[in-house]
DNA sequence: TTTGTTATTGCAACAGGAATGCAAAAGTAA
DNA sequence: TTACTTTTGCATTCCTGTTGCAATAACAAA
């Protein structure tokens, strides 16, 4: 939750995310931005806009990491339950504004929940 | 879903989570049995024992891959949605009998989905 | 605008879970 | 037992992601 510089790095992440709605994985942006930043900066980058809220994330079926903007999350809240929707076909991720509810279980407390759905996306639905 | 043939290393790993109710990760399995069954053959059982509807798997927030017997799993529903349940304190992670319920999405077809909830099991409330 | 301080960056090397190719060994059906 | 097919082990490779450290960039105060 520190200071966020105004470092080239920074700019040039968070315009990949202004020009995208949808969630990118940390690879994707590695290889898109290979020829202005390095892996590593890009790996820390989202770190911390994680930590500060500007950006939330997930891992898909296969362990790869993503991250979306964060819009709804709140300070507060910042492990939303919203879905994040995987296409089978074209491989796109999103994030989905429907609430999943997620049920107290007996005896255990419950601090984060993570639902990830797979299918067909809507361009690829022929 | 090919036949499986009664190899040692099938029936070492089977009695594995005979012996455990909970989820097992893959690496847990290849520590465990280091001894007696390669690594490589560890991953190619648990894959085979999936496809065999036998066990089923997921990956924690970490990306780790966890196996679990399938009890309520149908050929034709194999993919459930029981939640996984991880204590972040002790990173045991056990299936829940509980459905959650997947709403249908906008334009999508929803064809698998994954809940992981993280949280602390009863062990770990003091 | 210069200076001093602190945070950020790039590079190279590393970590560790998982996958692959291939020859040897074990299962299976006849 | 034999002939055939599937599994196994080993070494190697792959692929995300992480770490240590010196060089650099950002910022705040003078």
């Amino acid at each position: 939750m520190g200071v966020i510089r105004k470092t080239q790095s920074v700019s040039i992440l968070l315009a990949e995310f202004r020009n995208s709605g949808e969630a990118i994985s940390a690879i994707e942006l590695i290889k898109r931005l290979e020829l202005k930043i390095n892996k590593t900066t890009v790996y820390r980058v989202l770190e911390k806009l994680e930590d500060d809220c500007v950006l939330h994330s997930f891992l898909d079926k296969t362990g790869i990491k993503w991250y979306a903007k964060c819009t709804s999350c709140k300070d507060s809240n910042h492990f939303d339950a919203h879905p994040h929707f995987q296409c089978l076909s074209c491989g796109k991720v999103d994030c989905v504004e429907i609430d999943v509810h997620i049920p107290q279980i007996p005896n255990r407390q419950v601090e984060v929940s993570q639902v990830l759905i797979q299918g067909t996306c809507e361009e690829c639905t022929v």
